[in-house]
DNA sequence: GCAAAAGTGTTCTCTGTACACCCATGT
DNA sequence: ACATGGGTGTACAGAGAACACTTTTGC
């Protein structure tokens, strides 16, 4: 703790259960998309829910975050952030600090495992949740929302390459409304977060598309 | 917690310390202030501290703040939201969970008391802190000057009526920069967050000013 | 009548939005 | 030649920023 209280100086509370949640997102077949675990054990066992677990002693959330998202996807280094601390998730006064992270699926791997089998859910249709993860996940869909809007943090969905079409249908699935494509354009490329490759893609019976980079792999608010 | 890790479907992880911490900031002789409380216990005694304390037992972090608060101030239902969890801050491996409140000087009442004593001090001026204290207040106060921008927070900084020059002044006091008199007072009225009262007030040897009302006392977003 | 703060409009720039056609390629 | 997606510019509207003088009161 950081500060005592000044009228329980040595306060012998019974702690909390301390738990970490990743609400890990993906835009995939146009449709923005989140990753979810089903449970093998009680309770709720069989019904899907978000990746996270306990505190190991003496690990930081942030780790945890960052060793979960590894696990069940087998990437790092991508666009992870604290969300909101939650209390009471289970019902039975435990504290869940929630994290949410973006991911490309042509990196992610999903761990191919017996139990705990992990998958991918469209964010428009999922199924009945552990817990109260449905509130979790919208909480993290609204952040999302609003962080397309006003930083870089698409850099994490899209592979290192990417057309400006494909960023426009990653930002269409996430807004769930069309995008004006010269305005789009426009757009990213005065506010400078990305740039041209140089580089082109030939993709099908068309013209082929120009390739850009994000200039940041980090995150940028503007 | 929420979920179980599926690598450790029982872990019988140590729970780290959970404490709660509360930014209560204020406006008073056109400063940014923060309410801080001198330690009369170990560690850093005597050192000026955020006012927090280890949750109590099946104490929502919410709840605690809310407690916290009352006490320290005697005011409720004033704008208090979660602001983030941090951890380690005391290098101890605990998990603090911060919130941030904003609260009308005239109206909150300090603790009187012989130890842990609380006090205003100016944001731009503060004494040495204990733990990572410092920090917290920095990442607090620049959330607030964000929704400064889009918000009607300040609606919990002042009386129930008000001059929009004391609106403006206390805007002036947390951005740190003068504002224009006439485009503040049009964004604030074409916004709809306040609304004329009809009442005046004769404050001075000048023209009385008309008093103003927030239309919602409660956070809302724009 | 003077000091002190209240109150009030217009102009300009910039940003966001709406909107339609030609281009390069594969088949 | 045609189907498919790639690529481009302009005009309008609304928001934010700059800017100075008159009004009302107490003394």
């Amino acid at each position: 703790m950081a500060t005592r209280a000044p009228t329980s100086p040595r306060a012998p509370a019974a702690r909390p259960d301390v738990a970490v949640l990743v609400v890990i997102f993906t835009v995939q077949a146009d449709r923005l998309q989140v990753l979810l675990i089903k449970r093998s054990g009680d309770p709720f066992r069989g019904y899907w829910a978000l990746p996270g677990g306990l505190l190991a002693s003496a690990e930081a959330p942030d780790a945890a975050a960052i060793r979960k998202l590894g696990e069940e996807t087998g990437v790092s280094d991508v666009f992870l952030e604290q969300l909101y601390t939650f209390s009471d998730l289970d019902g039975r006064g435990s504290v869940a600090v929630a994290y949410f992270a973006l991911v490309d699926a042509q990196q992610a791997h999903l761990a191919r495992r017996r139990a705990w089998l992990p998958a991918w859910f469209a964010v428009a249709d999922l199924p009945p949740l552990a817990f109260d993860n449905a509130s979790v996940i919208d909480y993290a869909f609204q952040r999302l929302r609003a962080k397309l809007d006003y930083s870089n943090v698409a850099y994490s969905l899209l592979p290192e390459c990417f057309t400006l079409s494909q960023l426009q249908r990653a930002y269409e699935a996430i807004l769930a409304r069309p995008l004006d494509k010269r305005n789009f354009r426009k757009r990213m490329l005065s506010l400078g977060i990305i740039e041209p490759t140089g580089r082109v893609a030939a993709e099908g019976r068309h013209r082929p598309a120009q390739l850009y980079a994000f200039r940041e792999r980090h995150p940028i608010m503007f």
